[in-house]
RNA sequence: GGCCCGUUCGUCUAUCGGUUAGGACGCAGGUUUUUCAUUCCUGUAAGACGGGUUCGACUCCCGUACGGGCUACCA
């Protein structure tokens, strides 16, 4: 009879005393996701909160699927929404590398250990011949029904096994499940979660170009590595069983990891998770950081290029599929941070809401101070071509932060702002304008050449006045000199945006508008 | 198909056996601003279904339906 070990409970005490340790561990196969961003996001914010370690470990064991860059823009993406990790590729640590296949040496020795053991074995059927079984036989999978009839150390003569080995033949090593077990999964989301081993198959390994599967580097690394809580997609749920065989095999079970899956992001229409394809398909970012590929349909923006403040990004994603209950909204990160709490994630999925996303950028933009406001806005306007200070950007910040949604907001919606008035709207200049008003907009623009200190207020105040003694109402004049200004009657309040274009530009403008309205 | 997870307003969620089921986004109306936006106010709308357990169930249990994930020498 095979033996069974069985779960016993990961001696608590270990857990009190051991400092917190968690990793975010992606896979460079491309762009992050705005859901990976959120597991990172999460562990970060455990390990802050735990006064942990918050470690990066590349995943790239799938040399296939390897995409050069990839690691830069998880570098990158995660640098720039707050979450820099403490160890790990690019940040140094004690337990590195951290890149997988730069640990390639280890795996293999972890593996035939287990060999050694009687835990895993030596595997030689050609991912051909398992397809073939597998179009023929519906259920078809490696297990314990159906190892002995295939070619492996545990239907070969020894002997022809190590032939095999010696020859160099390619071959795996599959983890030896035995069945009959039930394996006893404690999720901190979910609760205990319970498995039946004669359900599962002889995983593999590693892998006949000696790479290590998911499964095992993730142990070995998770175990060497010290990590306490895995935190983690709930697609990894199922496997999860796998790992806790594989804990028990190298009898680790006493150092375990806890495990928390997290619920997926849903498609912010129809069924099915957030994929990489629904940026395109519904027209909004779904990635932290655009991604530049040499074919121009690869390519996409993030949130950042759409003018995301990253503290609104991660603001948005802390709350999707988590809250600490009460009515707050806006966190800080060292609020969420203070808030964190594992047990308050939701189970279910959680669907991508962008008009959410929307909602939380325009609140901090508007709480956002003009100067740092400014140093987001610069970059923009320069790539437009205006020449800017940081007083004139500031001030733009001011004028605009109350009514825009995104960064390039304020260089678009805001451009007359840096350059001259483009075009005059005509519905309101042709409901407005009477000729007979041409005296009136030559004195506002006699009384603004010589208005000083060119003040919003006091002009105000001034050109009001005016109005009164040319016996007209505020109504017949303010619309058209904003129009003058502005050319649309959108934008922020008239006077302040005469006071920051200046005297000379006001005045200019206003003789250009005159000029245009009397051609009309 | 098999295994696993899930299911409160359209969306994100609160509630941890006793509430007129609360908040936010969105939407609608109003207010403020002689523009737009902001602000503020009001409205809108929910416990998938069927059985239990209980004095009492959105909350616990079972079933069904629906949704999702996994089922690779991918992660």
């Amino acid at each position: 009879m095979p033996s069974v070990s069985r779960t016993h409970p990961a001696s608590t005490i270990d857990y009190l005393t051991m400092s917190v340790r968690v990793r975010f561990a992606p896979s460079p196969t491309g762009a992050l996701h705005i859901g990976g961003i959120r597991t990172a996001l999460y562990n970060y914010l455990f390990a802050r909160q735990q006064g942990g370690t918050f470690i990066l470990r590349i995943e790239d064991t799938d040399q296939g699927r390897y995409v050069p860059g990839a690691e830069k823009y998880i570098i990158e993406a995660l640098q720039w929404a707050g979450l820099t990790p403490d160890e790990g590729v690019e940040f140094g640590g004690e337990f590195g590398p951290y890149r997988q296949s730069d640990r390639k040496a280890i795996y293999g020795d972890y593996a035939r250990q287990l060999v050694a053991n009687g835990k895993a074995y030596y595997a030689f059927d050609t991912p051909e011949e398992l397809e073939q079984r597998r179009a023929a036989e519906p259920n078809f999978t490696c297990n314990a029904a159906t190892r002995t009839t295939l070619t492996n150390a545990l239907t070969l003569p020894a002997a022809e096994t190590q032939r095999r080995l010696d020859a160099g033949v390619p071959g795996v090593i599959r983890l030896l499940v035995q069945p009959q077990e039930e394996i006893h999964v404690q999720d901190l989301i979910r609760g205990e979660v319970v498995f039946q081993s004669s359900e599962l198959d002889d995983k593999v390994l590693l892998k006949a170009d000696g790479m290590p599967t998911y499964h095992l580097a993730n142990i070995v690394d998770d175990h060497l590595m010290q990590i306490t809580h895995v935190i983690r997609g709930e697609e990894w749920l199922p496997s999860t069983a796998h790992h806790v065989l594989l804990y028990r095999a190298f009898g680790w079970t006493d150092t375990m990891p806890q495990f928390a899956h997290l619920p997926l992001i849903l498609k912010p229409e129809g069924n099915g998770k957030l994929s990489k394809r629904d940026g395109a398909k519904f027209g909004i970012p779904v990635f932290p950081l655009g991604w530049v590929a040499e074919k121009e349909e690869d390519s996409f923006p993030g949130f950042r290029e759409t003018g995301f403040l990253p503290q609104a990004m991660t603001n948005f994603l802390a709350l999707l599929g988590w809250h600490p209950g009460g009515d707050q909204e806006i966190f800080t990160m060292d609020e969420l941070i203070a808030a964190f709490s594992i047990e308050h994630i939701s189970k279910g999925g959680a669907r991508f809401d962008y008009d959410k996303a929307k909602w939380f950028n325009q609140k901090y933009i508007q709480a956002a101070d003009n100067a740092d406001l400014a140093r987001y806005i610069r970059p923009l306007a320069e790539a437009k071509g205006y020449k800017v200070t940081d007083a004139l950007l500031t001030q733009v910040a001011g004028l605009m932060k109350e009514r825009v949604t995104f960064l390039p907001d304020f260089v678009e919606q805001g451009y007359y702002l840096f350059e001259p008035v483009r075009n005059y709207d005509a519905e309101t200049v042709q409901k407005k304008w009477k000729p007979e008003l041409g005296p009136v907009f030559a004195a506002l623009a006699e009384l603004v050449a010589g208005f000083n200190p060119f003040e919003g207020a006091a002009l105000e105040e001034a050109v009001k006045q005016l109005i009164q003694e040319k016996g007209l109402k505020p109504g017949d004049i303010l619309p058209l000199l904003r129009i003058a200004m502005a050319g649309t009657m959108k934008g922020p309040a008239v006077f302040d945006t005469a006071a920051l274009l200046g005297r000379e530009e006001t005045a200019n403008r206003l003789k250009l508008a005159l000029a245009h309205f009397e051609a009309a």
